[in-house]
DNA sequence: ATAATAGTGTCTCTCAGACACTATCAC
DNA sequence: GTGATAGTGTCTGAGAGACACTATTAT
């Protein structure tokens, strides 16, 4: 496959000293159908600054402004065309094919470079007649254009849930920054260098709620990746899964913002329950994967504190679920469970009246065989 | 959280210019027990070349071999030091400096650079020994610093299964190009820009298959992101489900690349099983994932044609969960199914002796419930 | 004692699994 | 007829669900 004949072409090299075979290159593109994206198709207004202005550049702009502008055009193009006549490589476009060869991106030269420090790949070198037949598919090409690659910055986005008076939430933090500003929304960040979405996701745990990640289930759940979801840019975004007993404190989020633990009902269909970008959809899917993951592992007991009574874990289920079980049968069924769901202790709670319920720990077993059945009821 | 004092840390800038400042830096990290993974520590044998050489670089290595490794050595690091004394930025520092910054690396500078086309930010220009106490966390630092973020290229691969002679088989295709050369891989590509993950997994489930997207299921299952998964870089792999019905032809794949159904437990278990990147990990939780969906869902009448007998489904189900069923206990379970799993046509299929069994056709149920039992059984 | 909660016994109904049996074809 | 495959009947045992009942505490 080829690059469509309407596809986009931004020239780079020095248009101080090169200007001319610039403007001829960039004529052969545009008389070929093919969009130029930079530079623009307009004289210089002044060639004796560190970057040279054309007479559609904002004359209030610095020129690291000019650069990031240009920046852009680059990355939004679909193949990068360098004019070097002589082989000249000045140090900004140097620095634009480290960008530009780092994203992936289809580059052709009109000559061998000098002095890159990188070995130009066999038929890249090709004058800008010959590229837009080569574009064109007329011309077969001295090698296959490499297709332009999407360059992303991912993050990791954590649903955590716990459960607060009988009710499940989940850890929502109010926007402080520019998209969605005010807004809530769901725990996360942008993955480090050398760090996993897994990492990422532990490490946001730990400065959210202050927990060690060794403990907790972490669990991957989807990916989103919609261009559009994300006004800054191409972010794409792993949701986490992961479940602790009972907010040990109101969450004194190490960062200033705000972070709160928000009825799971009420901030998906109550009253002011959009929360920023997509993170409506991420949570009802980490509410509807909760809910079969409680039927198949034993992640409820993640939602209790270390020693707890079966009724405790009941509850859970009924929060999740959002119906009541039969305390009698769960509790057979928990107990008599075969594999080590729940392992007793010889303690005892002491708290009101009624028999005082036996406490029991964490087994070891993570799959439940049967599982809790769900069945099909009405809440 | 700071970088650990037990990080790496590369210099770049001119080794042939300012090697004295360079080798002062380098001392300064080493003093503090971080690792310097370039330059090397050793005696410069030739500063002649166009690249600097040492003592140990090997001396048949070409230019754009050494350049590689350093880069490879970059990449790696933790952070970035740049020593430009005056503030000079080479050429090859700035290619290295827009590959680097590309990638969301940490970089500091020793000065303020010059003819950057980029302006720096706040705070990262810092000498080495104040450099270090930031690293240890003893010195805050002159300002926040820019928390490095990481750019990807997201890429989707693809579990393609089907049944071939009543064995479950996977799209594998050689690979024809450098990491992993030779070997086989599942079938996958980088993400386009305007595509989201589903749809590049689409249209390379359609370039591999000759399936148009649109019957197929096509479900998401886990997102790979080990930084060191893909030689390449920062490659970010979200894998992808896909059934279909028996090999439609023997795959004359677009590309001219090597492609065919390999059967699932030779390829995972068997000799040559290896396959590239961490594709043999994703093709386990392929297949582990699709074990489960057919508990679950309806997935197993995606695997057969648009009419199909109840022995076709049958024999999916054992091909996949690797053990017989009971005919007669099968039928009734999937016919009696109150949901539409399958739908009954009054055709029958003659072909061979024995009494000509009825035709079904997919139902328009999804879940499946009471789920198929899969109960814990041996192979 | 009374209220309250924990935990057990018991019955019923459904369904998975085993397996024998019938049905319907090719030859 | 024989051999083969499709499909049904029937029994058994495990377990989910309903619910009554016992056990053990605070007040």
């Amino acid at each position: 496959m080829r690059i469509s004949t309407k596809g986009s072409v931004a020239l780079i090299g020095s248009f101080r000293q090169h200007y001319p075979e610039v403007r001829a290159a960039a004529r052969t593109f545009t008389d070929a159908g093919l969009t130029v994206k930079s530079p623009p198709i307009c004289r210089i207004v002044d060639r004796e600054r560190e970057f040279v202005r054309f007479e559609s550049d904002p004359p209030e702009a610095s020129d690291h402004d000019l650069q990031a502008a240009t920046m852009e055009k680059i990355f939004t193009s679909d193949l990068v065309y360098v004019v070097n006549p002589g082989g000249y490589i000045g140090r900004t476009t140097a620095y634009e094919l480290g960008c530009v060869h780092e994203r992936g991106m289809a580059v052709y030269y009109a000559e061998p470079p000098k002095d890159l420090p990188i070995a130009v790949p066999e038929g890249t070198i090709v004058d800008a007649r010959r590229l837009v037949e080569i574009i064109a598919g007329s011309d077969p090409g001295p090698a296959p254009v490499r297709r332009p690659r999407v360059s992303a910055q991912p993050t990791a986005d954590i649903v955590i849930f716990t459960i607060g008076s009988e009710q499940l939430r989940v850890l929502l933090v109010r926007r402080g920054k520019k998209p969605y500003r005010g807004m809530l929304a769901l725990p996360g960040g942008f993955v480090r260098p050398g760090e996993s979405l897994e990492g990422t996701a532990k490490r946001e745990l730990r400065e959210e709620t202050g927990l060690n990640g060794s403990g907790v289930r972490l669990e991957q759940l989807h990916t989103y990746s919609r261009p559009e979801r994300d006004p800054r840019g191409r972010i794409i975004s792993t949701a986490f899964l992961a479940v602790m007993p009972d907010p040990p404190e109101v969450t004194g989020a190490s960062d200033a913002r705000e972070a709160d633990w928000v009825e799971v009902e009420e901030s998906l269909w109550g009253p002011n329950s959009s929360l920023a970008f997509d993170h409506g959809e991420i949570l009802r899917h980490g509410l509807e994967h909760t809910r079969t993951r409680l039927e198949h592992t034993t992640v409820a007991t993640a939602f209790c504190d270390d020693l707890f009574t079966i009724t405790d874990l009941r509850k859970v289920y009924e929060a999740v679920w959002g119906y009541e079980l039969n305390p009698g049968n769960f509790h057979r069924k928990v107990v008599e469970e075969t594999a080590g769901f729940v392992v007793r202790t010889d303690k005892v709670r002491r708290s009101g009246p009624g028999k005082p319920p036996a406490l029991f720990r964490r087994g070891t077993a993570d799959l439940l065989y049967p599982p809790m059945m769900r069945g099909r009821r009405a809440p």
